[in-house]
DNA sequence: ATAATAACCTGAGGGC
DNA sequence: TGCCCTCAGGTTATTA
């Protein structure tokens, strides 16, 4: 479900519920997701949570030396509730606070993911490895048309690709390409240095016009405090297959690449 | 190394 | 109303 902006707005309606609390214990009712829910994850009781941050699509919350990457894989949804809420379906576990309150993740599809990191997180399976932040300065389309030239997979399978540049997922690809007048499936290594500039620019662009909107909800995702994500009043190419295309008038088009749905319009990207 | 494909899950929505 | 099919904001393992 979540891409860049949704976790990054997660990240922002955790940080100042969070920050600060110790977790008093770490309830687990259901360890069954995508990578199961480790076995010393209670390791986390008695720590403070000194910070929330986020890399690529996981979510980084300090505790104590330690460090615990939340991953929301496509339905994954953290809430911040009373001890006395009542358990929903897919409610997986809580991180008890010394408020009352429990940090409680539910995840239908289990796609997502816990892990407890001892030491430094980013040397270390799952953010080893990870390319690009798009939001930062070691984005540049010098670095983007590197990294595409000895590619020939479409550009979008490129864009989506998180060892090239993060957070990027479906939605925004079809997004970013759409802006750009790029079409999704221009071999990656077709891809001009001047593209690359009109792409890095558009992705820095959209995600934080996204962030701004509190993200895009379609279907599950939704901010920490229930409320909807209103970037999906911005989509101007996915998920409206045969609709007008907003800047040629002609029907958005569809394809699958990578098992993904794509949406393009083939007069304005080329 | 890169690319293509299948796989992991549940639930919502459309067609009949 | 219900069944059956398709599809869904992600990642990884396995093949060529």
């Amino acid at each position: 479900m979540p891409e860049l902006p949704e976790v990054e707005v997660t990240c922002r309606g955790l940080r100042p519920l969070l920050t600060g609390r110790t977790v008093k214990a770490v309830t687990v009712r259901n360890r069954s997701l995508r990578v199961p829910v480790p076995e010393d994850i209670d390791g986390f009781a008695g720590g403070v949570i000194s910070s929330v941050s986020r890399r690529a699509k996981y979510i980084l919350l300090a505790i104590g030396g330690d460090t615990a990457v939340i991953h929301l894989g496509m339905t994954g949804h953290i809430s911040v509730v009373d001890q006395s809420e009542p358990l929903k379906k897919h409610d997986h576990y809580d991180f008890i606070l010394d408020n009352g309150k429990v940090m409680r993740y539910n995840d239908p599809r289990r796609f997502g993911g816990l892990w407890r990191i001892s030491g430094d997180p980013f040397s270390c399976s799952p953010l080893a490895g990870l390319g690009a932040e798009p939001l930062t300065c070691d984005f540049t389309a010098e670095y983007l048309h590197s990294r595409l030239q000895r590619r020939h997979c479409p550009v979008k399978l490129s864009l989506m690709n998180n060892s090239i540049v993060v957070g990027v997922g479906n939605i925004y690809a079809s997004e970013v390409l759409f802006a750009s007048g790029i079409h999704p499936c221009r071999p990656s290594s077709d891809v001009s240095l001047d593209e690359c500039e009109k792409l890095v620019a558009v992705i820095k662009c959209k995600l934080e016009e996204s962030i701004k909107s509190g993200g895009t909800t379609i279907r599950n995702y939704s901010q920490v405090d229930g409320s909807r994500g209103e970037f999906a009043d911005r989509l101007r190419v996915y998920g409206k297959p045969g609709c007008a295309c907003p800047n040629c008038g002609s029907p958005v088009q569809t394809v699958t690449l990578g098992q993904r749905s794509t949406f393009y319009c083939s007069v304005c990207q080329k």
